[in-house]
DNA sequence: CTCGGAGTTGAAGCGCACTTCAACTCAAGG
DNA sequence: CCTTGAGTTGAAGTGCGCTTCAACTCCGAG
């Protein structure tokens, strides 16, 4: 029976080491049985959860937001095409958004960097509070320091 | 004369923390003179350079391919609106692409993730030959692994 | 049974993009 | 002059997303 795929085998399907399977494991965002000699063993079902996570992350979403996402996965069945089919469209969702605002950034950028707007203040690019798309790779956010609003009451 | 910054001011302008103003400077993303008392002293048009910096970030660009960019910024004299436009088409570009992907992997999630296709290997979404978007945040980008190429001729 | 390749673990290390800290100097007001 | 807040430095720490390592076990072929 072919159900059942060792970690090296998921990690070449998937393209994934093998350590990076494990750290996702770790953190739950996929499971594996195992066998009687403690060896992983995963359904064919992880390959699917391997390549969303893979796939988030590429448009810049966090291990910790993919796991909750996952997480509205059932933990007790083996998820249907439906049950995906509605995580995508939620993330679908969150891509549009960040096309948007990849867009927005595209069409400000001749027309503020280019231009002779030093302030930025007020500047749509530099308004973070719609928050804004990769949010870059670092471990914080960009804080729009009150102290410089430009409307403070 | 307002034309100097402190790091300070720079800082509340920018909404950047003056240690990341001074990692930035570090690496030769911005400049500054000194003062006498060996107080950072910025032009105004740095406030400028942090705003590019900023927004290259939070569309996935490494702090180091951003200095790549800036470096085509003359050095000697004072970046004209012309020098930054160019700047900012090149970047144009990028955005261009990224959006480009983006709409792809958004189009394709649905056909992909929500079907049945388990083998993901010749899956557009899993194949970054093209070299896809984010990159992800991490010190990683994804090896395609050739030992399950689709098709090794 | 022996061998080697694949798997196991926890701990440590790495690269990026910063922040935090300690110890110090500078600059302006009273 | 003294104080206080802003600035200076290098070094160390942080968080994420991993990889690498050492030391060990498992498992299938010969």
């Amino acid at each position: 029976m072919h159900e059942a795929l060792t970690i090296g085998q998921l990690a070449t399907r998937s393209g994934v080491a093998p350590s990076a399977l494990r750290y996702y494991e770790r953190l739950g965002l996929i499971r594996s049985q195992r066998t009687g000699g403690n060896q992983r063993r995963y359904a064919r079902t992880e390959l699917r959860r391997v390549a969303f996570i893979r796939i988030s992350q590429q448009v810049g979403v966090s291990l910790e937001e993919i796991r909750e996402a996952l997480d509205s996965l059932p933990s007790s069945r083996t998820p249907t095409p439906d049950d995906w089919a509605a995580l995508s469209r939620s993330w679908r969702d969150r891509l549009d958004e960040k096309i948007r605002l990849l867009g927005k950034l595209r069409d400000d950028l001749d027309g503020c960097i280019g231009c002779g707007c030093l302030s930025l203040q007020r500047c749509t690019l530099y308004n973070p509070a719609d928050s804004l798309a990769a949010e870059g790779p670092g471990a914080r956010l960009m804080l729009p320091r009150p102290d410089s609003d430009p409307a403070p009451a």
